[in-house]
DNA sequence: AGGATGAATATTGTATACAATTAACTCAAG
DNA sequence: CTTGAGTTAATTGTATACAATATTCATCCT
């Protein structure tokens, strides 16, 4: 086990919310858990804090970042300004095997709600955002993509009203349709409003996470 | 001397081009000089490697990035899908305050391209953008157009033609003067131009850079 | 001479011991 | 009871020793 696969493997766990925003991350408690030194779980730490997902304050230790709704706010704002642009980008280079690709993605998320696997259905729905900046060819402004959907799979875990219902699929489809007919500015709108209706689908008031095992959340 | 000081000395460095890209940066060759353990060298390089700041190959040490041009491309391409729209956002929440500050940044620049220091030339005229996308009240994009204004600093340091010329003094001012009127559609066109420009003024075939002695670069 | 081989050296990777700091607890005073 | 100081335990920060890997260099064979 080395860092980079504990820190992937944390990731993993916290974006299925097996562990809870606010958790504390000990260092020699994920030392016993994995059979790694201290030095390993560190250097996994310090690179989820990095990518936001575990804040680290000096002498105090690490826990899984709890965005606040100011974070939240931020974070769709940032979303809202760029992916409607990237999204009508991708419709213009849009390419068979890319929209392939997407429909796969709506696809297997479908799948996922269905098996009722609520974690993969959120990862999944996340990818697809991501494919479509790569789609863009923009590669930086695409990983810039993928830290704002890591990022808000933890404020959806956190804020998000109605934990039942997905009710994405059916802008993503519309999506995929705006993509597939090179419609740039269509697929800019759809972007736009998609984000929007997330954004405001959030509700920034509700708090309050709980704090489970570790042991038992992560595996062995 | 912190792990985060060390990472800003280093940075500050490579920033002032005092350390060319390639430039090896060897552990206990640093803890000397620093007159700290390896930990906190390495904790340093870590932080520096998730700025694209250095390369980190495994078991293989650290050296100062040296961005390909095709990173370059990327970088420039990234800052022009993004950066006009900060600008044309700022112009239009533009306070006096702000325009005092780019105004001030404008009159650093250039007492210090009259004092002969280039670096801190370049560092202020990345610094303007970065405040840009700071008065467009988003900081989450600031924070990323700065990691892209860092990375820029790195490829001009590789790809500029023209090391005697600054020419850009004249596209800040127009920026500040629509910035100034409020002015957003104009603003968003100078500053892709701007960034064109700059882009374009790249010779992205030249290479090599010289390795030089790290003691002597870095303090003590 | 040119290239392969293998020791010797240099450098990074990991674990662990110890120091510094924070959190938890005890117990007495009000 | 509650509060606070002082002590103990738990936790993180740093240095260092050792292991694993890569690099260098001399040597030998063709």
């Amino acid at each position: 086990m080395t860092a980079a696969s504990l820190a992937q493997d944390l990731s993993a766990a916290i974006h299925a919310h097996r562990i809870a925003p606010g958790t504390k991350l000990r260092e020699d408690e994920l030392s016993d858990i994995y059979s790694v030194s201290r030095t390993i779980v560190r250097s996994a730490l310090q690179a989820l804090a990095h990518q936001k997902l575990v804040d680290i304050q000096r002498n105090r230790g690490a826990s899984v970042a709890s965005p606040t709704p100011r974070d939240a706010h931020d974070v769709f704002e940032a979303r809202i300004m760029i992916e409607p642009q990237m999204a009508q980008a991708a419709a213009q280079k849009a390419m068979p095997d890319d929209i392939a690709i997407l429909r796969q993605h709506i696809a297997d998320e479908h799948a996922a709600v269905l098996a009722g696997d609520r974690g993969q259905a959120l990862a999944l729905s996340g990818q697809f955002h991501v494919e479509i900046a790569r789609m863009a060819d923009q590669s930086i402004i695409a990983e810039f993509v993928r830290s704002l959907v890591e990022r808000s799979s933890l404020i959806i875990a956190l804020y998000w009203r109605k934990p039942s219902t997905l009710c994405e699929s059916d802008a993503h489809h519309a999506l995929l349709a705006a993509l597939a007919s090179h419609d740039g500015p269509a697929t800019h709108k759809l972007m736009t409003q998609h984000l929007t209706d997330l954004h405001s689908s959030l509700d920034l008031h509700m708090q309050g996470s709980e704090i489970v095992n570790l042991k038992d959340a992560l595996r062995r």
